[in-house]
DNA sequence: CGATTTTGACCCGCGC
DNA sequence: GCGCGGGTCAAAATCG
């Protein structure tokens, strides 16, 4: 993977759709006052997780509500907590899903994603040769952040993440119970790795199946497809000590708040050859 | 031994 | 009302 890409910021500040108050709510919107409260209480630690430091972006875009009735529970999705009823809903709605943003990124987007994600559940998506990966955020016990993973049907060393919900806590750490061993290191970067090992896996799985049916002629791709995989893997490897780094200063104690950090020498450190260039991609896999 | 992943079952929104 | 499909749960397996 040589090349990376991401969407300019500005795109994120400039676009109302990433503003936090018209995200939520539309203009003639008037929310309780006490659920407003709540809202700038949580707003701060919301925005990590809009921030393009995160991961390489080849296009995002936010899916918006598509009427006040979505908004309004949007609302009440992301703050369950103003809940009158306590009986708190056993899932979310689908409908509080609507909003959400989707990027899409290469294996390098992948493996500097910053937050620590748990996956819990993976399915076969209609339409698309890859299984949808389910991740929730295992930063923090309450967090209702999302995040969704399948590969790209057009392009397999794309990856196409939606982000659901919000973080209910400030920057990530990699802290965990597990403090102390080697898994909170660089559990994203080793996440990612297991990632690619596992889509070589896959690839490794149908070449076998190909060799083995006598009505297959297409082994050479099949083949390409695994080379190509191959040589992400080691390019994600060589990046491992790098990222290592990463992961460290982004889970030490002397970094504050996302403010204090110095994102843009950050990422242009790891990231030198980085061009400002936003990626169009058909999206369709049944055409 | 606790965290994470896997995976089948279950839930629920939506279209017909 | 019913079935489909996507999202989540939770027990078991696996990992470090």
């Amino acid at each position: 993977m040589s090349n990376l890409y991401m969407e300019n910021w500005d795109s994120y500040t400039e676009n109302p759709a990433f503003s936090f108050d018209s995200w939520s709510f539309s203009e003639d919107f008037e929310p309780n006052p006490k659920v407003s409260d709540e809202l700038e209480e949580f707003r701060e630690p919301f925005y990590p997780e809009l921030n393009p430091y995160s991961m390489p972006v080849l296009e995002d875009h936010v899916e918006e509500p598509e009427n006040r009735r979505q908004q309004l529970s949007v609302s009440g999705f992301a703050f369950s907590g103003a809940r009158k009823d306590s009986a708190k809903p056993k899932r979310s709605s689908r409908k509080n899903q609507k909003n959400r943003v989707v990027q899409h990124v290469t294996a390098d987007g992948l493996q500097s994603d910053i937050w620590a994600w748990r996956k819990y559940g993976q399915k076969p998506i209609k339409g698309s040769p890859h299984p949808r990966s389910y991740y929730r955020c295992s930063s923090s016990k309450g967090c209702l952040a999302r995040k969704q993973v399948e590969r790209s049907c057009t392009d397999p060393g794309v990856f196409i993440i939606t982000y659901t919900a919000e973080h209910s806590h400030g920057h990530p750490t990699k802290r965990n119970s597990l403090s102390g061993s080697t898994r909170n290191k660089s559990s994203t970067v080793t996440k990612s790795l297991a990632e690619i090992n596992e889509l070589l896996h896959e690839e490794e799985e149908t070449a076998a199946a190909a060799l083995v049916s006598p009505t297959n002629t297409d082994n050479e791709s099949v083949k390409q497809e695994m080379e190509e995989l191959r040589q992400m893997l080691e390019e994600v490897d060589d990046q491992r000590d790098k990222n290592l780094t990463h992961d460290i200063m982004l889970s030490e104690e002397s970094v504050q708040s996302f403010e204090d950090f110095e994102f843009e020498g950050f990422f242009l450190d790891q990231f030198p050859d980085l061009s400002q260039e936003v990626w169009s991609m058909d999206e369709s896999c049944n055409t």
